[in-house]
DNA sequence: GCCCGGTATCAAGAAGCCGTCAAGCAGTTG
DNA sequence: CAACTGCTTGACGGCTTCTTGATACCGGGC
C-alpha cells in the first residue's frame, strides 16, 4: 500500500506547503522534500506513487534529478516549473517526465494530474491471484464462491458458506464461538450458540462427513475447528 | 509491435493531415478517424499504443468516446481541444484522459507527450485485454456494443449491455450485488437490488434463457454469474 | 443407574429474497 | 407534441433461508 504517497521536490515553502495540505486534504500521504538532493533520497526511501518535481532547485538541476531518479525507478514524475518553453518541455518529457505543468499552475488541476499518475502506476502492478482455501479435500473458492469436496461441486447457502469460509481461513485452529458468531451474524450476536450446532449440522451433512473421522470438529464448550482428515493427529 | 500505432481522432482535415504527416516522419504508424465512431471502431481494429483525441467531434461528446475506449482500453489517451477550463481539465482528466493539450498547440510538444503516453503504454504491457468477451456461446463486443448469443444478434439497451459486459469480463465468477450497482449504476448506488432482479430478468429473456441451463446464475444472498453453459465444473 | 451441561438433529413457522409484471417518468427524435 | 425508448419504482406470488422450539443424545460425576 505505498501507491497512496506522493513525493514532492519543491523548494519554495509557501508552494510545498500549499501543496502538501492539498494532497493531504484528498487523503493521500504527502512527502515534502527541499533540495534535490533530499529529494532523491526521499524517492528511494518513502517509495511514492507518483512524484512533482521543481525544476527550480537550489542545489542540483531538477532534470539530473528526474534522470537519477529514472535510473531506477519507473514512478510517474510530474515537472512543475516556470519554464515555458517548448524546448526545455520536450527536453524534460524525453529524459523520463511523465507530464509537464507550467506555473502559476491550477491546484485541482495538478491534483487531476496527479490522479493520473497514480493511475497509471497502479496499473503496473498485476492483480493478485485468486485467494483459494484448501483445508484437506475441502477447497474453498472465495471469488467464486463456490465449494468443493474430494472433487464435487457441494451447494450451501449464504451463511453456511461464511461458517465454512471463516473456519477454513484458519486451518486446523479452534473458532470460539463468540468469534463465529459475530464474523458470520454480526457483532450483536455472540451467544447464540444454537445456530452453530444448527449451522454445523448442515454443513456437516452437506461435506458428507463420516462421523468416525469428521473434519469439522467440536470443541465442546469453546468452539468449532476444521482440520484436514489425512493430517497426523498426534502433536 | 502494434505500439508504435498512434491513432488521431480528429475531424478538421488540416490539422489530421499535419498530426499524421509529423507522426509518420517520426516512424510512427498513424491512423486517422475523423467522427467518434470510426475512432472507436478504429480505437478497437488498429490496437494503438496511443490516441490523440479531439473533444470536439462532430457526432459525439469527445469525452464519451474517451469512456468508450476506456471499458475495454487502457491505451493512453492524449486529448486535444480548445476549451482549457480548468474544470474542464480536471473532468476530462478524470473520466480517463492521461493527458490534455490545448489548441493552439506546439507539435515538437505534444510528439514529446506522444513519445511520454507510448513509453507508458509500453510499460504497462502486461496482457491486453481482448476488447471481444465470449462465455460460452454468448458473445459481447465492447467496443461495437454489440452482443450475440448462439449467433444471433441480440439488442440491449445500455445498463443490460453493461450489466452483461460486466458479468463477461469475469467468467464464473460471482460478482457481489454491491459491485455490480456501483460498477453499472455509479458509486452512489450500493444496495438498490431490486435494479439487479429487474434487469437480470430482462436479460436472460433476452439472451432466451433455458431456466434447466442458465447461462446468468444466480448466488442468492451474493451476486450473479456468468457461466459457460457447456463448460466442465473442474477447475 | 440417574442427573446434568453441553451437543446434535429435526421440523415448522417467520422472514427475506428473487423473478416477474406493469405502470409511471424522463429524455430523445422526428 | 406525439411516439418511442429506456430507467425507475411498486406490488405480489413463490421459494429459499433463517430462526426457533422440541426432542434425543452423549459423557462424566456421583
Amino acid at each position: 500500500m505505498t501507491g497512496e504517497t506522493v513525493l514532492v521536490i519543491e523548494d519554495t515553502p509557501a508552494i510545498g506547503r500549499a501543496l502538501r495540505a492539498a494532497l493531504e486534504a484528498r487523503g493521500y500521504h504527502a512527502v515534502l522534500a527541499m533540495t534535490g538532493k533530499d529529494g532523491i533520497d526521499a524517492a528511494a526511501v518513502s517509495d511514492p506513487g507518483a512524484i512533482i518535481l521543481d525544476l527550480g532547485l537550489p542545489d542540483m538541476d531538477g532534470r539530473d534529478v528526474c534522470r537519477r531518479i529514472r535510473t531506477w525507478s519507473d514512478v510517474p514524475i510530474i515537472v512543475l516549473t516556470v519554464d515555458d518553453s517548448e524546448q526545455r518541455k520536450v527536453e524534460t518529457l524525453d529524459i523520463g517526465a511523465d507530464d509537464y505543468v507550467t506555473k502559476p499552475f491550477s491546484t485541482p488541476e495538478l491534483l487531476a494530474r496527479v490522479r493520473v499518475a497514480l493511475r497509471r502506476g497502479r496499473a503496473v502492478d498485476g492483480e493478485p491471484p485468486d485467494p483459494i482455501l484448501t483445508v484437506g479435500d475441502v477447497v474453498v473458492d472465495v471469488p467464486h464462491h463456490r465449494v468443493q469436496v474430494a472433487g464435487e461441486d457441494v451447494e450451501l447457502t449464504p451463511k453456511e458458506f461464511a461458517f465454512l469460509a471463516l473456519l477454513a481461513r484458519y486451518p486446523g485452529r479452534v473458532l470460539t464461538h463468540r468469534a463465529i458468531l459475530q464474523e458470520v451474524w454480526g457483532p450483536e450476536y455472540g451467544s447464540e450458540t444454537q445456530y452453530l450446532r444448527v449451522y454445523a449440522s448442515q454443513l456437516r451433512k452437506k461435506l458428507g462427513e463420516d462421523p468416525s473421522a469428521p473434519r469439522l470438529v467440536t470443541e465442546p464448550g469453546v468452539g468449532y475447528r476444521l482440520v484436514d482428515r489425512a493430517a497426523i493427529p498426534e502433536p
